[in-house]
RNA sequence: GCCAGCGUAGCUUCAAUCGGCAGAGCACCGCAUUCGUAAUGCGGGGGUUGUGGGUUCGACUCCCACCGCUGGCUCCA
């Protein structure tokens, strides 16, 4: 006998096998109509999915109120798309099909590829086989068995995924619906009717199992949901994320411009874009003079053997700008990361433990060569600066210097009014041969990564693979105002660049005998370029008072006011505020439109009135609202307080469901 | 690097019918207007249609190569 708990705490016994549906039917005609899957001790399965006959099971039906169910809808989508897509289509070989974040995707290989132009011919075959509204049947079958369906349809990525991805599976399911059959996990929803509001987003190229190696199949990428409504306000999230684009908004507002002349993925840092950079570095290193690290400068080149030594060199030669030969024997790398230039301003000299935790601080400008595909305005470069730093401590030090950084990256992101992030733990792959160093030391730095997040309460969440070729890290993925997720601080635990075997950096303890210190990477922006793209996405352009290029703008009502509005302007100038001024012949309200549109944060208009009254009309751009005349004094004083808070007035709020493309790997 | 798409004036605002005279808006410059909280009017300049080659009587339009960009894949010290 089966024991099937329900979620309001009462329990139904069953006699016989059952399945989701006949328990919901069981509880009412109309649960059991709404019904589109189930939760089963805490997995989403169909529901028709065969319940143990005996013992005792928690069960949650699931309708299109749960968001569990928008999954399983959306995977069910992408199958009517695969089917579309062969009913339309010659030689169509299936590859995965699963649900990722926002939607879904199913990857092809066609006899002709498919271009955004044929996308309404498939939604509108898409449509036809959702009005059908046929079921979705599972079928289980013998791995013999369904080996052999998948070679009669001539899925030939199906038998090797049955034969290799799939070798310790007994049995193997497959769904049909109609005509189409495609090996398949599941679960899907009961039958296509439930499909409300679809779209097919974009095309895009995938390799077979990700390998790149290996054949390049055609990625259709689609999105679902139960309601139109839904899809819509999904649809116009995405048209806000484009609005907010850092590199149109990078353009109009003159922040930074990239020339295919000077080259793909180099930041040309435009005036106003450079304002913004250089207050932020000057933030960043009041907090490094404050947190006891020493500023070092250090050269843009070093010798090859310099990253040979450090292991960059073989681990990242395809990554890396072509050394630079002068002779035979003497080669230069534009440097690709700042810390081995950090380790020789340490080995300068022989280290006591008293100055230890030594903490060495550079905004530091590196080049790496990323493919060209990866580049992308200011996220993904090729040259960029880290607000890098290097500590070397000892062992006993790590974990308070460790929490440190964390500290010092946590201040930093909320003081910019990124509050929402969470943070990853990149450990070490297993049985991989990309990593040097000892396996002991690994295991110690990622026991001690590990024992700070939890002696500060911080959730994180442990990745394997997703370490340095060093040691573990710590990575920060802040999530911007409309759902977003982009990766920028770092702190990086190191035990293998102070080795013997790489730099033999030592110490003289208390004891008089040498020691090994730890090194910790860090950097809480990551890179200014991608920190600042980031920014710009998260206020849409609109940066807060303290950070605005232009903080102020002096309008006046007429040309008649010109001199006064020269004498505010003045006045705003030398008491430290970045101030502009429009006196064209233009109306007051042309003036207004521009300066709102440029996004200055405060507008001081002047008029003869104000010149007589020694006072200026503050208008606020957030608010776009006129908040009356005040006198110059009081209107700076209201200014300065804001810029000395940092006070960030607004950002948008909201979910693109546009956040990292997390796949789960139905078949 | 790979797959697909795109490239017309400073502008990710865009037009140019089937291959038949490259044209608007905004911005910019000039003149007039002297104005009180999101666009004053008039006039003007600005183009080797990404680059190079090909097909054609004729190419923004069709074909090829290259460059750049976009969306993905792979990569990300």
């Amino acid at each position: 006998m089966l024991t099937v708990r329900l979620p309001d705490g009462s329990e139904k016994n069953f006699a016989h096998s059952v399945t989701p549906r006949h328990v919901a039917e069981e509880i009412g005609p109309r649960l059991a109509k709404a019904a589109l899957a189930a939760e089963l001790d805490g997995a989403t399965v169909g529901i028709d999915f065969a319940l143990p006959e005996e013992g005792s099971v928690a069960l949650r039906i699931l309708t299109k109120s749960d968001p569990e169910s928008l999954a399983v809808m959306r995977h069910s989508c992408a199958h009517v798309m695969a089917r579309a897509v062969m009913r339309l289509r010659t030689g169509v070989r299936l590859a995965f099909g699963p649900t990722i974040d926002a939607g879904f995707y199913y990857d092809f290989d066609l006899d002709e590829p498919i271009s955004e132009d044929d996308f309404p011919q498939i939604e509108e075959e898409m449509r036809r086989i959702i009005e059908l509204d046929e079921p979705f049947e599972r079928i289980e079958e013998t791995r013999e068995k369904s080996v052999q369906i998948c070679r009669e349809l001539e899925q030939t990525f199906k038998v090797e995924h049955i034969q290799e991805g799939l070798a310790n599976h007994e049995t193997l399911s497959f769904y049909q619906q109609g005509e189409f059959l495609d090996l398949c996990r599941g679960p899907h929803v009961p039958s296509a009717g439930v499909i409300g509001a679809f779209k097919l987003v974009s095309v895009a190229g995938a390799y077979w199992k990700g390998d790149q190696s290996r054949q390049q199949l055609q990625r259709l990428y689609g999105t679902a949901f139960f309601r139109q409504q839904d899809l819509k306000s999904h649809l116009e999230t995405i048209e806000e994320a484009r609005k907010r684009d850092h590199r149109v908004l990078g353009k109009r507002l003159e922040l930074f411009s990239i020339s295919p002349l000077v080259g793909s993925g180099l930041i040309l840092w435009q005036p106003k874009g450079a304002v913004i950079r250089g207050l932020l570095e000057e933030f960043v290193k009041s907090e490094l003079q404050r947190r006891g690290y020493q500023p070092v400068y250090t050269p843009n080149v070093g010798r090859v053997e310099l990253y040979e030594k450090s292991g960059h060199y073989p681990y990242y030669s395809d990554s890396m700008f072509a050394p630079i030969m002068m002779e035979q024997d003497e080669q230069y790398m534009l440097k690709p990361m700042n810390c081995p230039h950090h380790i020789m301003i340490y080995k300068a000299r022989p280290r006591s433990y008293r100055e230890l935790p030594l903490r060495l601080a550079e905004f530091g400008t590196v080049y790496r060569y990323e493919q060209s595909g990866e580049l992308s305005g200011m996220t993904r470069v090729r040259g960029f600066t880290q607000d890098d730093a290097h500590i070397f401590c000892t062992e006993d030090q790590v974990a308070d210097e460790f929490r440190g950084c964390i500290d010092m990256t946590q201040f930093v992101l909320k003081s910019l009014g990124l509050e929402n992030y969470r943070v990853r733990l990149g450990f070490r792959a297993p049985d991989s041969d990309k990593y040097v160093g000892p396996e002991a030391s690994w295991e110690r730095a990622q026991q001690s990564l590990v024992e700070v997040c939890d002696s500060l309460g911080m959730a994180y969440e442990v990745e394997l693979g997703e370490a340095a070729f060093y040691g573990p890290k710590a990575d920060f993925v802040v999530t911007d105002c409309i759902g977003r997720e982009w990766q920028l601080g770092t702190v990086q635990l190191d035990y293998n660049l102070p080795s013997k075997d790489r730099f033999d950096l030592e110490y003289i303890g208390s004891d008089n005998t040498p020691h090994r210190p730890v090194m910790i990477h860090r950097a809480p922006l990551g890179s200014m370029e991608r920190f600042i793209g980031v920014l710009i996405e998260h206020f849409g352009g609109a940066f807060p008072l303290w950070l605005a290029p232009e903080q102020v703008r002096v309008l006046t009502v007429s040309e008649k006011s010109e001199e006064y509005g020269r004498e505010v302007e003045e006045q705003l100038q030398s008491r430290g505020f970045r101030v502009a001024a429009d006196y064209r012949a233009e109306k007051l309200g042309a003036k207004i439109r521009d300066a709102q549109l440029e996004l200055v944060p405060y507008m001081f208009v002047v008029g003869e009135r104000d010149r007589e009254a020694g006072a200026v009309s503050v208008r606020d751009r957030v608010e776009s609202r006129n908040l009356g005349a005040m006198s110059l004094d009081s209107a700076i004083d209201r200014l300065q307080a804001e810029v000395s808070q940092r006070l960030v007035r607004r950002t948008f709020s909201g979910d693109a469901g546009l956040g990292e493309r997390g796949t789960s790997n139905e078949y």
